[in-house]
Order: structure tokens, then sequence, then C-alpha cells
RNA sequence: GGGGGAUUUCCCGAGCGGCCAAAGGGGGCAGACUGUAAAUCUGUUGUCACUGACUUCGGUGGUCCGAAUCCACCAUCCCCCA
């Protein structure tokens, strides 16, 4: 099966201006193409980690990616899809998210010459000259036109200002730059950058009368049609800094029955054979599928080291095992009085809860296990002769720690 | 530039000058049931030294015994007119 069609089946692609051409071009491994990010955050997550599984699919069957850093970009933000404007950024900010994205984004692809690239768009945005920009590129977009575009749509209910309208304007001319100096013919990107990315394409037509392509992905949505890589605080981070490789793997293991096939196509490179082989799983069997899709995973991100410990640790706290791999908390001199602790503050420095008053709840709520036996008394103590034995402190069915002196 | 409206706890949203840590819903967390799923039911959801105290209702000052609620100014956003 070539490329295109393998995209196709795993359920990746949503929309491309011509679908032919692209086939063509991405089989015989004819597209330069890029794909933007913008550098909103100090880490990347899983939406970009999506974008770079395809960078390598393509790249494997002999197309050249760029990445792009959106250092540019990021100064306006984008506003396709949103309810309210981003804050802006400083200075210093984007360029300190340019750098870990940097960082972040070698360990998945393999850049150098003859191999991948990375550019910055801020090193051709920033010093653009108004007047001589909006004569022009401003010149060939209609205002009418891109009022009409979907990406706006939310926010023209609520309010967009002029500075985020031109956003699309931007990555039109990123485009453009991109064709001209590298031969760029095709872009990438979620669906939520279809109308940005017909801007591209439109403007090379207009100024070069050349064609160009856009193709976009589908968006990791759940079965209640809200996007994937979430949770309560926030994004699921690639950065082990941000989001524990233990995490990570839990997210994954924790997705809806009805959402883990799709994760594992869209997400994982296992090949489709063996994909359509778990189609007629159900039941409880799905959590041999899930667990195959978060351990899969949690080696494409943070390596099979990780993925090992992280499976492990799981399986020690779910099922039987070991409690080798399980994430420790040291306690201090400093924590004991009188050489023991109580079960709040023991919750609280495991960070099991954020705030002593959740312990509380937590505990009186029966919450709470100590070596699998359940604690309630919120005053119960624990010596130092227990401690250094190890404890096993539980909070709820998924969040645990090794607690050690 | 002129006129009108808004700003509440994670989100939406209700809030009479005292009975407001603030209704209701969503979401989260915990318990039961399960398959580390979903659905359902129950409890809970500012913090702490937890039957009490402290800090919150865009910001700053003020009126009052007492303010999320009244006044003034500032900030941000929305709508209408130009």
């Amino acid at each position: 099966m070539k490329i295109y069609d393998e995209l196709v089946a795993r359920g990746l692609i949503a929309q491309v201006t011509n679908e032919a051409e692209i086939k063509e071009m991405v089989d015989n491994g004819k597209a330069v193409f890029y794909i933007g990010f913008d550098p909103t955050a100090d880490s990347l997550h899983v939406g970009h980690f999506m974008a770079l599984c395809l960078m390598k699919r393509l790249q494997m069957a002999g197309n050249k990616p760029i990445a792009l850093i959106g250092g540019g970009t990021a100064y306006i933000g984008d506003p396709s899809g949103r309810t309210d404007m981003r804050s802006m950024m400083n200075k210093e900010t984007i360029e300190h998210n340019c750098e870990c994205f940097k960082k972040q984004m070698s360990r998945f692809i393999e850049f150098g010459p003859d191999k991948a690239m990375m550019v910055n768009n801020a090193d051709w945005l920033l010093d653009l000259n108004y007047i001589d920009f909006i004569r022009d590129i401003g010149s060939c977009f209609s205002v009418n036109n891109m009022l009409r575009a979907k990406c706006y749509e939310q926010r023209l209910e609520k309010g967009l200002s002029f500075l985020e309208f031109n956003y699309m304007l931007m990555q039109s001319y990123d485009f453009l730059a991109l064709y001209e100096k590298y031969g760029c013919n095709m872009q990438f990107g979620g669906d939520d950058q279809w109308s940005n990315m017909l801007g591209g394409t439109e403007l090379i037509r207009k100024k070069l009368g050349k064609d160009a392509h856009a193709m976009t992905i589908n968006l990791l949505l759940n079965s209640e049609g809200k996007k994937m890589g979430k949770t309560q605080s926030g994004a699921v981070w690639l950065d082990p800094e941000k989001t524990t490789p233990y995490d990570f793997y839990q997210y994954w293991r924790n997705v809806n029955d009805a959402d883990v096939l799709k994760c594992i196509r869209m997400l994982t490179f296992l090949p489709l054979e063996e994909i359509d082989k778990m189609d007629s799983w159900e039941g409880s069997q799905l959590n041999k599928a899930k667990e195959i899709l978060a351990y899969e995973l949690t080696k494409l991100v943070h390596g099979e080291e990780e993925a090992n410990k992280a499976q492990n640790a799981a399986q020690s706290i779910f099922g039987a095992g070991n409690s080798e791999n399980m994430p420790e908390c040291k306690l201090e001199e400093s924590d004991l009085r009188d050489d023991a602790i109580d079960i709040l503050s023991i919750l609280v420095k495991a960070e099991l809860v954020p705030s002593r008053s959740e312990a509380r709840r937590a505990t009186e709520q029966g919450g709470v296990t100590v070596n699998n036996e359940k604690v309630t008394d919120i005053k119960k103590l624990y010596t130092k002769a227990e401690l250094v034995e190890g404890l096993v402190v539980r909070r709820g069915k998924k969040a645990f720690k090794k607690v050690l002196f």
C-alpha cells in the first residue's frame, strides 16, 4: 500500500485541495511539504505529536519535510476556531518556547542536509515593512472572502481584533516564502487550519501563477466530538517534566472504548493489518488494545525504557506485580514531628492532592489507602520506622505513590 | 467621537446591603457497580490550626455598624449610532 492510501486508511486525512495530484506527488516522494507550529507553550503536546508523526510517515516515503516554527506568527496569535483572544506573548517567552520546540522536535525527526529542515518564520516576518506588505500581499486578499471563512465564525460573534485578523495573511505569506525559497509545494496542518492554508495556495497562485497544495489532518476527536489530549489540568504534554511518562501512559490507558482503535490507527506506527485484527475485539478485551496503545505511544514519545517502567508501574498497582517502578516520594527529617507524620501531610507531600483540605476530603470519603488498607482517620500517624519500610499510598483508584523516608 | 450594557468561585450562570464561601448546571474528585472503560446512583468540590477562623465576587478608593450587592474613578470586553 502506498503512503497516500495508508494515510487515508488510518483516517488521518481530512481535506485536500486536489486529491489526484497530491496522491501522485506524495506516493512518488515529490513533495516538499511544511507544517507550522506556533510556539504558544514551552512544550509540544499531543496535537503536535500527530503532525510530527505525519512528517515522519511522509519522510519515510521519500518526501521532504520542513518544520516551521512560528516565531513570527506567535506575535499575532491564530484566532482560528477560538472563542476568545490569545493572550499576547512577549519576546522572551516566544524565544524561549521556540528553543523548547526545537529540542523536542529533534527527538522525533532527523534534521540535516537532505533530511528534514527546520525554519523559523521570524526570519522573514519580523522585518516586514507595513506599507510594502499591505500593498504587495494585502492587496491579494478579499476581506469579504476572509469574513466568510469558517475559522472566524466563532470570533465574529464575540469580537475579533484587527491584529488577529491578519494572522491568515502571515501564514499565507509563509507558504509563499517557503515556496520561493525551498520549492515547498504542499502544506499540512490540522483541519482547523484549512482556511489559512487555502489563503496560502491562493496567494501563490496570484503572485506566481503556480499551483501549490494543501492537506489537512483530522483533529483527534473523541467519540463525543471533543479534542483529545486534554485533561482537567491542561494539555497532555510531551515534555516529561510537565506530564510524566506514567501520566502520559495512563492518559491513553484510560481512553474510551469507542476511541481506542481510532487512536491506534491514527497515532501508532503499527501495521494496518495488525490493527484490523483488533477491530473485532470487544468488551473487556479492549483493555488489551488500550495497553497496546498506551505502551506504543509512551515508547514513541519517551523511549522504550520509560514505556516499560510506566507499564510495570501500572501493572503493579492495578494487578499483580512488584512495586519496583512505582513513582516515589522521599520524605525528609523536616517533614516529621516527633518522628512521625500524619496521613494528610503525607498525601500533600506526595502530591497526591493539591491541598490539605482535599486530603481531608479524600480521606473522609474513603478514598485513601495505605498498603492496601483503607484509612479514614484523618489524624492517623505513621512513624519513622514504618516509613523506612516504605508505604504505598493511594488516592482513589489511579493516583498512588510509594512514600519512603 | 456619541449612547447603552457587561466583568461573580475551574467553565457557564443566579445573586434582596446583613440569613453569601455565594443558587443551579457543566466539569473535576471520591464511593458503589465494573474492565484502570462507558452509563447509572450517592457524596463532595476556596483555604487553614475544620463544629471555628481566614481570604475571594475586574482594579483602586469611599459610604455604612456591615458591601459581590450603594457611590467615584480606572481597566477590559460587547452592542447600537457615526
